[in-house]
DNA sequence: CATCGGACCTGTTAGC
DNA sequence: TGCTAACAGGTCCGAT
């Protein structure tokens, strides 16, 4: 479900409530997640008040004054505040309470999401190689270049690589390369620096314009605030197979990329 | 190295 | 209407 701007979006709507506020319990009913949740998870947040939210590439960071909780959403997670009332929902497998009375409640049905612990001054390994964050001068059309030389993939596989930038996901990709005017078919190592410096550009559009219309809920993502974000209704390829590009008005294309649905649309994109 | 397929899960939808 | 198969916003890991 989450890319970045759905995490960000995610990250945006917690920290009012988060910061500053200390973690009284920590209960995990469901630990097996994408990896088991540490058996000393509670124990190193409870008790302790959250420092910062912040965010890295699809995850969040829970800052306490030794280390931070690692939260990925995985495909279908989402995080939630609730009134201490509010009863559990089917699939809410963690919660912090918190002592301003709410509760942040972790909800995964595919469980494809994590919590883990990293240490303070410590880089989790699951951090350690990432590659750059899309708004990070590091993140241009010539390291796009440099790094795609000499690779056969398609180009939508390269970019959703998290070694390229960090925070693309299948949505975002299609969407950029539209964009771009790209065709998410083409090989990456054969396509010039020109269009790779044009590609990065559209990227950190696309991504913020989605985070400015609070992520896209195309089935069930909803803020932590319980409202779902608008961004959905500016996608111009994604999930519009045989629908008219609203560019062209030639019906838009569904093709398999690197076991992904990619959308493109066979006049705008070469 | 780069690339590919499988793995982890449950829920919803498309198609027969 | 009902059953089944395909598919879903991620990404790691091992085999080739």
């Amino acid at each position: 479900m989450p890319e970045l701007p759905e995490v960000e979006t995610t990250r945006r709507g917690l920290q009012p409530h988060l910061l500053g506020a200390r973690i009284v319990d920590v209960d995990v009913r469901q630990p097996q997640l994408r990896w088991p949740v540490p058996a000393d998870l509670a124990a190193h947040l409870r008790g302790q008040q959250v420092l910062a939210l912040r965010r890295r590439s699809k995850y969040l960071l829970i800052d306490v004054a030794a280390g931070s909780a690692l939260v990925h959403l995985g495909m279908s997670g989402s995080l939630r505040l609730d009134a201490v009332n509010d009863p559990r929902r089917t699939h809410d497998h963690l919660q912090l309470s918190l002592d301003s009375g709410l509760l942040l409640r972790y909800n995964d049905p595919r469980r494809f999401g994590s919590w883990l612990w990293q240490p303070a001054g410590q880089s989790h390994p699951l951090l350690a190689n990432l590659g750059p964050e899309p708004f990070a001068d590091e993140f241009d059309g010539a390291r796009m270049w440099r790094l795609s030389r000499g690779r056969r993939a398609a180009v939508k596989v390269f970019l959703m690589d998290a070694a390229t930038v960090v925070g693309v996901g299948n949505i975002y990709a299609s969407e950029a390369l539209f964009r771009a005017g790209i065709d998410p078919r083409r090989a990456a190592g054969r396509i010039s620096q020109a269009r790779y410096c044009r590609l990065a550009e559209v990227v950190r559009e696309v991504l913020a314009e989605a985070i400015n219309q609070g992520g896209t809920t195309l089935r069930d993502f909803l803020r932590p605030e319980g409202v779902p974000g608008y961004f959905a209704q500016s996608l111009r390829v994604y999930d519009r197979h045989g629908q008219a590009c609203r560019q062209c008005g030639e019906p838009i294309r569904r093709v398999v990329l690197g076991q992904r649905a990619s959308y493109y649309c066979p006049t705008c994109q070469r």
